[in-house]
DNA sequence: CGGTAAGCTGACGTCATGACAGGACAAGTG
DNA sequence: CACTTGTCCTGTCATGACGTCAGCTTACCG
């Protein structure tokens, strides 16, 4: 599955060779958390790293390959994700709890891979596809389980016929993921994220179902 | 009210000055279009505009500072997003008039201005308190007159109490801009721009109003 | 111990950055 | 018309990052 790990010209990484192309992912990573995306350098990674820029190139074609690669990573813990909506009921006090639940948890993936996940934001806004299917891989998970939800609703007949389930959540998702990354403007802006997370899931409550939540 | 235009060695700048300097930021806004903010280049702007990199730094400091005066100018042209909400009602079919009014006013100055707003949105997500101060100002027009329209329907019983209006202003506003930047996105998702729409109506009148529209 | 492939780096040509001094040019003055 | 003045632009340069290559070192294996 995981093809073998492979340096820029060819070469099968080993044991010693994967363990500084990770160190380098770990320096990046960190690079993009302290300084702005434009201004990080490959020789200021490898200075990082312990090593010399020569040795970033023999396995990454250049900083953005690298952070594809983190990203990449990230995605596979994001899958976890669909746990937060999988088998969940929308009904009563339960549907209060699961919009909760969900508000949460996405916040939380978000808040620890802030970094890595606002350069794929730009990425993706700024039309590159390999950026915008790896947004969309992160955030399908959640999608489709919103949008599977709003859609049994709608069968059920307690959610009106003209609504759009993939437009609904992908809105939905769209917003948590905006929320998430602009956090901190919120809370100097005079919203506590203690008052923020509630008034996030009554949004997404009323917007999966129609209805304001019984708590 | 505007201050003079002045060069970075601190001349004020002339007819020809003022031209050549608005020139570069034509230009480079039009890079920003068409490459990733990452790759944009002084020497580059410079050569599309017809002069050298020197005169680029004869006006601005660096190519975040050309970015800042861009986004200003738009900043004052988004003022006029507030004329979307200012004396609307929230009730009945005028409530559901407003809320597409507000989804297409939005949508339309994203798409006109996204190349910018893309860079504002990722110097705030960094931390940067320029950009962040800018993307508040372009907000705050919507953002207030929002949260108003809350509080006020809050105030006549019609929306519950523990809603914290500057909260749900603010995640609409967050899922309207996070929306727009992504449109593309949705589309090759297999939403149409059309459908998106009035799905995005409805929400921000569920969360304003707490109830569905009336059509 | 010798061979082979992995792993790393010094050194180099290329190019963007940012600063300066001085040339070009328009406008006003005697 | 020559001269002055202040604005505007560019040639040039030192600095430093980029990305490549040849070649050195290290580890592993028979």
């Amino acid at each position: 599955m995981t093809g073998q790990v492979r340096t820029v010209d060819g070469r099968v990484a080993g044991r010693r060779g994967q363990a500084t192309r990770q160190k380098l992912l770990d320096c990046l990573s960190e690079m993009l958390s302290s300084s702005p995306y434009r201004d990080v350098k490959v020789i200021d990674v490898a200075r990082k790293a312990g090593t010399s820029p020569a040795t970033f190139y023999q396995y990454f074609p250049d900083v953005e390959g690298a952070v594809l690669e983190i990203a990449e990573q990230m995605a596979a813990e994001g899958a976890s994700l669909t746990e937060l909506l999988e088998g969940r009921s929308w009904a009563g006090k339960a549907g209060w709890q699961t919009a909760q639940e969900l508000v949460d948890g996405f916040l939380e993936f978000w808040r620890k891979n802030d970094a890595i996940l606002r350069v794929v934001d730009l990425g993706a806004a700024e039309g590159d596809k390999r950026f915008y299917k790896l947004r969309m891989k992160i955030l399908n998970s959640v999608n489709n389980s919103l949008a599977d939800s709003v859609a049994e609703l709608q069968a059920k007949g307690r959610v009106d016929k003209d609504v759009n389930p993939a437009a609904v959540a992908g809105s939905l998702v769209a917003m948590l993921a905006a929320v998430a990354s602009h956090q901190k403007g919120f809370s100097s802006w005079g919203v506590k994220q203690a008052e923020l997370k509630p008034n996030l899931a009554l949004l997404v409550h009323l917007g999966v179902t129609g209805r304001k939540p019984t708590r």
